[in-house]
DNA sequence: TATGAATGAGTGTTCATTCAT
DNA sequence: GATGAATGAACACTCATTCAT
């Protein structure tokens, strides 16, 4: 693939998510383009139809998101700090556009999904295993439902770090004596 | 308004109610018609435009949320399990649709929306107001900002009872002592 | 036909041509009904179509016109006064509705409605000749052509009796030595 | 603009102008396309909506008249008979369709009507001006005035220039010693 | 007989997608 | 490879007309 061709795809791709996230999910194709500065041939060279362009705005986000996941696990902090880290940088990425990003049932197009979102929720899993047993998250809900439960607070359009709701998920998710 | 036109109205909100809930906020007019067994036109007849039947569905929803929580208040149960009931309710009501059931500033069109939403929040934060003297529910969050949280975890599409969501949402609530 | 009917035709006749006059020619029939204060039903009962309607306008108009046109040919004016005052009466009345009265080609569904463009032709020839004897009215066009000339002037939506076009018209057709 | 393009511009532009003329204002746009030979989309494209087609139609219209009244303000042709040769081309011009030429003030919204609209009655009131400085244009009727009345008679459906109404209007014009 | 609710074909318009330039 | 013009199916909405109440 050529430079300028590369170039043109990641700046479609973000280009789109921004759109998304500002204007809703009905933004449509040609504003996409125009907004990234190219017709909407190149859009349609890159991604063969809408539903391949959400995919790869998703599979970017979660790369980005799995990125980060792991230069924290290499970093010195404690598993409940990864876990709120990682859900900081969740509500910065345009997740919720596919729709349930663990689930990973919603979108079959690409083969990397599947396997990103595993490695992430591997990501997130042995975080929580880490602050389960540093006795600062609940041991009697299994990790795996913890990821679920804060992907859904997190996965939503709008949501922040400091919404009420996510405060309380993680207030819900505390271990009783910590 | 006649017999045949009320029953009609009732059967266009309650079939577009259960489409907008099966199959997304897509849905054309042309096919909730079809599936109410009427026309467009009679459709249009009871609904100026689209926003008018969304508007409908609604307000249907908030006053038969009403219903109950009144129904409830007025046995003889505690305020936290009244919360529970209302909750339940709720998850079982097309609330989604409008946008946010708290702020009710999505919905300018009907005069009845404010107040509506203002019956259901006070009857929800009696109930809280009551938990929190019968030592249920935590004292250090506002009653107000309870019901603008529960409404946000019950609020989505698709939004269960018995989620973790919203299980999480209620043990992040639940007095520490309790 | 009993008296309500007859007097719920005539404000239907009356409102719609009101209406026409007021707010073009796509007025609905709905709108018309609610503006007579009848129901669709019963406009439709009186007029089977729109058409229907619009000749039934034409026709009373006609009536009137050629009621005004008798009245005043039995009174002691001028021909040339006695098209001027014809000509005024024109601009009161809805004739524009049916496109081209005096060619009477475009509505075929009323029985009425040939006869009538036929005497109230009649009525106007017959006051050309006189302001032609007179001396008043030009020479050398034809009294038919007269009629038609007129008649284009003055079944115009908005004509005036003094439109600097209907002046104009009235210049060119007065005889010059007059 | 690509080639192509423009000429499906054009081509849009005089099918539509000749289908107005032929079969009223209603015609629909579905119908314009096909006449075309285009897609509706393709109409769309060119024209956002039925009223910008309209005004293109308008504005093409004027442009042609313009051109020639200024074509025949270059030749050595008497005032009187510019004013006849302009109005002869504006009957074979799609005129009509925008309400009144002289008021302008139909179509507000392309930028260049109004400067059109000007500009013809710029170049109608010189001709005028010219006329009745010839001695062949009655005098006693301001030129503004003159070409109001000359719009008014030529810029109905169906105008001809030797429509007994248009050549009374000239009788009407011309000066009396003429 | 009067009413107004119901009907559904038709219109303007949008937008994902294709394809000539 | 990039462009943006062309396409047409699909949608929201209107309104003349019919028919149950």
């Amino acid at each position: 693939m050529r430079a300028d061709a590369r170039r043109n795809r990641e700046l479609i791709v973000t280009t789109a998510a921004d759109l998304f996230v500002e204007r809703g999910p009905e933004v449509s194709m040609e504003e996409i383009a125009r907004a990234a500065g190219v017709g909407v041939g190149t859009l349609y060279r890159h991604f063969p139809d809408r539903r391949a362009l959400v995919e790869a705005i998703s599979v970017d986000a979660l790369q980005r998101l799995l990125d980060y996941g792991r230069a924290v696990s290499e970093q010195d902090v404690s598993g409940w700090e990864a876990l709120r880290l990682i859900v900081r940088r969740c509500t910065e990425l345009p997740l919720a556009l596919a729709t349930s990003v663990t689930g990973g049932s919603a979108l079959p197009g690409r083969a990397e999904l599947p396997g990103l979102v595993q490695a992430v929720n591997a990501e997130l899993e042995w975080a929580a295993a880490r602050a389960q047993r540093e006795g600062t998250l609940r041991r009697d809900i299994p990790a795996r439902e913890v990821i679920a439960l804060i992907s859904v607070a997190v996965c939503r359009p709008g949501a922040r770090i400091d919404d009420p709701l996510v405060r309380v998920v993680f207030d819900g998710l505390r271990a009783t004596g910590a």
